[in-house]
DNA sequence: CGTTAATCTAGAACAAGTTTCAGACTTGAT
DNA sequence: ATCAAGTCTGAAACTTGTTCTAGATTAACG
């Protein structure tokens, strides 16, 4: 497998080393803001000070807030793909496998509720400026789900599957950060939706 | 049918005729700014100014901004559920009644791109403090879905089915609403959870 | 090394959400 | 009609995201 160049954008100019120590720290400083007091706690300010960063620069590396919390949270999804990947999931089924895969990743966010909540919420908040970095979060999160799926060439139908099943994650989400929602509902959400792969699986079905 | 008193909070104090009237004004105002340019053009000054009422007034009428944006949401679900009830859906099928009733208030989104802006935004950056709140528009688009597929009592499969449909709803909205998916796949996708309703019927199924 | 362009820093300034406060106005009860 | 309690107004102040500026530092290149 070809390995690319991490997950750095692909347009941009390549970063000194110190550029690079940076970013890391910034991108630190916010995801342990953001575990302490979830996406209120991190102030563009405070990120600046504990990154030892100028608040000028902070925002010539990430535009804004939002931007700055997408990519803790692309970050952080890196960790959890890599995690998961080590430790497939062995359910029968590929929903089984899909569900158990969200499961777990929702368990690891439920151990630092409020950096799930800052990111979320950062990620359903962002406007059309942050698309692209929006997207790529989507397209990882895609990759994970088939991944567990353990699909060579999925059909468009499941495509449009996993689509819904990003859909009730994200949503689902946000009802339990928001309290609305108890984990066991999540738990019964996410289930329900995989349903779904098993309805447009290409065997046994017309 | 026993009506109840509209739909105004439970356990509130009445309102004067007065207040009544400041509400209406400020959430018209609110609806009409969203309107004009989405999240960031409802500037509670502005509302204030606009409504013909101090901010300190505002403020004691919906204590934030999220919190207005999603009574004004609350308003329009309002209109929405009366102009569906007198044009009920004619899908055969509970699941295609259920996908064209949402493509109908899809398609009432479209006309005011910008006011949706505005209220799903809200409705999903809401933090705890507006929970009742956003659990409120919840509850009633529940009850949109319901009254489309026709039933009487639900079982709780189907339920688990309509809360999917929902997170499915709000968040395809959002995809769409930030540039990232096209109206043509807000609809698949919608069309793609309302399958759910037929795997979870009670008749034909084990 | 010295120059030049880019980057970084410190800090002020600005924008919009939210809070606060003194005083004027309403309302409800007597 | 009058008093007390609650509400509304206008305006200033405070908070935090964002922008801007002038000068210091760094990096690339001759």
């Amino acid at each position: 497998m070809p390995a690319e160049v991490s997950s750095a954008s692909p347009a941009s100019p390549p970063l000194t080393e110190r550029q690079e120590a940076r970013r890391r720290r910034i991108l630190h400083a916010s995801a342990q803001l953001a575990s302490r007091g979830g996406f209120d706690a991190v102030q563009m300010r405070e990120v600046a000070e504990t990154s030892q960063v100028a608040l000028g620069t902070l925002y010539r590396y990430f535009p804004s807030k939002v931007h700055l919390l997408v990519a803790t949270m692309q970050d952080q999804l890196e960790h959890m793909h890599g995690t998961l990947r080590k430790k497939p999931p062995r359910g029968e089924t590929a929903a089984e496998r899909v569900a158990e895969t969200l499961m777990r990743a929702f368990r690891a966010l439920q151990r630092e509720p409020h950096l799930a909540d800052a990111m979320v919420r950062a990620l359903t908040f962002a406007d059309r400026s942050v698309s692209p970095e929006v997207d790529q979060v989507s397209r990882q999160t895609t990759v994970i789900i088939l991944d567990s799926m353990g699909l060579e060439n999925p059909t468009p139908e499941q495509l449009s599957a996993v689509r819904v099943i990003e859909h009730t994650w994200h949503s689902a989400l946000i009802t339990w950060l928001s309290g609305r929602a108890s984990i066991a509902q999540v738990k019964i959400d996410i289930e329900t939706v995989c349903r779904l792969i098993d309805l447009t699986a290409p065997e046994a079905r017309a």
